[in-house]
DNA sequence: ATTGTGCAAGAGCGGTGCTCTCCTTTGTGT
DNA sequence: ACACAAAGGAGAGCACCGCTCTTGCACAAT
C-alpha cells in the first residue's frame, strides 16, 4: 500500500524526515519558543505554506518534537542501563539518573520542551504518553528487581494516602508494594527537580560543583527509595 | 527629588503600575508567551509605542513581572510561616512547602514564569535575586530553628563533596553545618520538582490524589533534612 | 491520452516586537 | 511671566510570525 504507490509516498517520507530534522536544529539553536515554520521552510527552500501538506499546525510539529525528545531521553537512559546490568540496583539507579541529566545538559531545549513549562494552548495528545513514560518505567524495573533480591526498606504509608497508594500500583505495577510506587513516583518528580533546578539557572551562585551535588543528591534519592546507600 | 518633581512623577508611576497590572492580568488569562505589548496598550486605551516609554523592551517588563512572582510567592509563604510561629519546626516545615504549592496553583502563569522554562534569549537580571531567595533563605531559618533545638540527624558527607559543601554553607549560612545546608538546597529543588509535575501535568493519569500525595512527599523531604516526621 | 489528485507557490490576513518621527503637554530656570 | 527643554503620546512603518485560500503544475492511475 505504502509501497504501492511508490514514488509519491516515498518523497513524502523523506520530506517529513527533513522538516523534523530541520525543525530539530532549530529547536537546538533557539528553543521552542522560536521555532518558526516559516524558518524551517526557508532552511529548507520551501515555501512555508507548502509545510502545512505535511504538518496541519506548528503544534502537531510541536507535538513530534516532543515525542522524539522523550523517545531520545528513554533511549539514553535505556542505553546507560543496559550498560550497568549485572550491577547492584543502586548502583543502576545512579545510572539512570545521571543519565537523564547528562541527557538534559546535552538537550537543553528538548528538556524544556518535556519537563518545563507546557505551551500556552497547546495541550499534549495521549500520543506522548508511552515515550513519555519509559523512564519511569525503567526505575520501576530496578526497584522491581532490588524488590525481588530483598524486600526494599522503607516506612510504612500513613492511612489516609493508603486508597490512592494502592490505586497507583495497581495502574503503575501490581506486584510491587504501595509503598514503592508511591516512593518512586516522588522521586522520579524530584530528580526532575534537581535536573530543572541546574539547568534553568537556579541554582546560578547557589551550587556550583553541580556534578557532585548532583550525585550526592541522586543518592539520597536512592535511600528514600528504599534502596541501600551506595559507594 | 521624586515629589518635588510632581504631578509628572506621579503619573509615571501610577502608569508604570497600571502596565504592570494589565500585563499581569494578561500573563494569568493566558500565559507568558502569549504576552504582548500591544495587547496591554490595548487594554489601557494607549498606543502601543508609548509603552516603550515605561519599559524598554517586552523582556524588562517580563523581569518587572518575574520580581513580582517571586515576592507573591516568598509572601505567601512568609505568611503562612508567620501564623504557625509557635509549632514545632517540622510542622512549619510542612506549612511552608504546602503554600509554595497552593500559591503554585493558584498562579499557575506565574509559578511558569520563574520555575518553568526560561524564555529563550531571556537572561534574568541579578535584581532577580533577592526576591528570589526568599523562599530558601525562610526555609533555612526553619532548619536553623530546628537545629538550635536539637541537632539535626543527618548523614555525614562523602569527602568528595566537603568542599563544595563548605563553601555552600559559608555563602548561605554559616551558623549551619554543611550537610544541612546541602539537604536544604536539595529538599528545595525537589520540592519544586514535585510542584512542577503537578502543574505542568506530568501526573496526569498517575497520580490523582494530588493533595495527599504532596502532603506524603513533603513528609519524606522532612525526614530527608533531619527534621523529625510530622503527625 | 486523458483525467484526477497530490503538492508547491504566492498573495494576503491579522497579529507580533520594536523604531522613528512628529507633536503636545508639562516643569523649570531665568 | 515667559521661553525652552524634557517627557510622553500617537502614528506610520519595518520585518517578522502562524495560517488560509487560490492557482497552477506534474505526476499517477485509468
Amino acid at each position: 500500500m505504502s509501497t504501492a504507490h511508490g514514488a509519491r509516498a516515498r518523497a513524502r517520507i523523506e520530506v517529513t524526515a527533513a522538516i523534523k530534522e530541520a525543525a530539530r536544529r532549530q529547536l537546538a539553536a533557539e528553543g521552542a519558543a522560536k521555532l518558526s515554520l516559516r524558518a524551517v521552510a526557508r532552511e529548507l527552500g520551501m515555501a512555508s505554506s507548502a509545510l502545512y501538506r505535511y504538518f496541519p499546525s506548528r503544534d502537531e510539529l510541536l507535538t513530534a518534537l516532543i515525542i522524539d525528545a522523550y523517545d531520545s531521553l528513554g533511549e539514553a537512559a535505556e542505553t546507560a542501563h543496559a550498560e550497568a546490568a549485572h550491577t547492584p540496583p543502586a548502583r543502576r539507579w545512579t545510572v539512570v539518573c545521571e543519565s537523564a541529566r547528562t541527557w538534559a545538559l546535552g538537550h537543553p531545549h528538548e528538556y524544556a520542551l518535556i519537563y518545563g513549562s507546557p505551551v500556552p494552548g497547546y495541550k499534549a495528545p495521549d500520543t506522548t504518553v508511552p515515550a513519555a513514560s519509559r523512564l519511569a518505567f525503567l526505575a520501576l524495573d530496578i526497584l522491581r528487581d532490588a524488590h525481588r533480591r530483598s524486600a526494599l526498606a522503607l516506612p510504612p504509608l500513613s492511612a489516609d494516602l493508603r486508597p490512592e497508594a494502592e490505586r497507583m500500583a495497581a495502574d503503575l505495577a501490581p506486584d510491587l508494594p504501595p509503598e514503592v510506587v508511591v516512593a518512586m513516583v516522588a522521586a522520579w518528580a524530584e530528580l526532575f527537580g534537581l535536573v530543572g533546578f541546574e539547568l534553568f539557572g537556579q541554582f546560578h551562585r547557589v551550587v556550583e560543583d553541580r556534578e557532585r551535588f548532583f550525585r550526592h543528591a541522586v543518592d539520597r534519592l536512592a535511600r528514600s527509595v528504599g534502596l541501600p546507600a551506595s559507594s
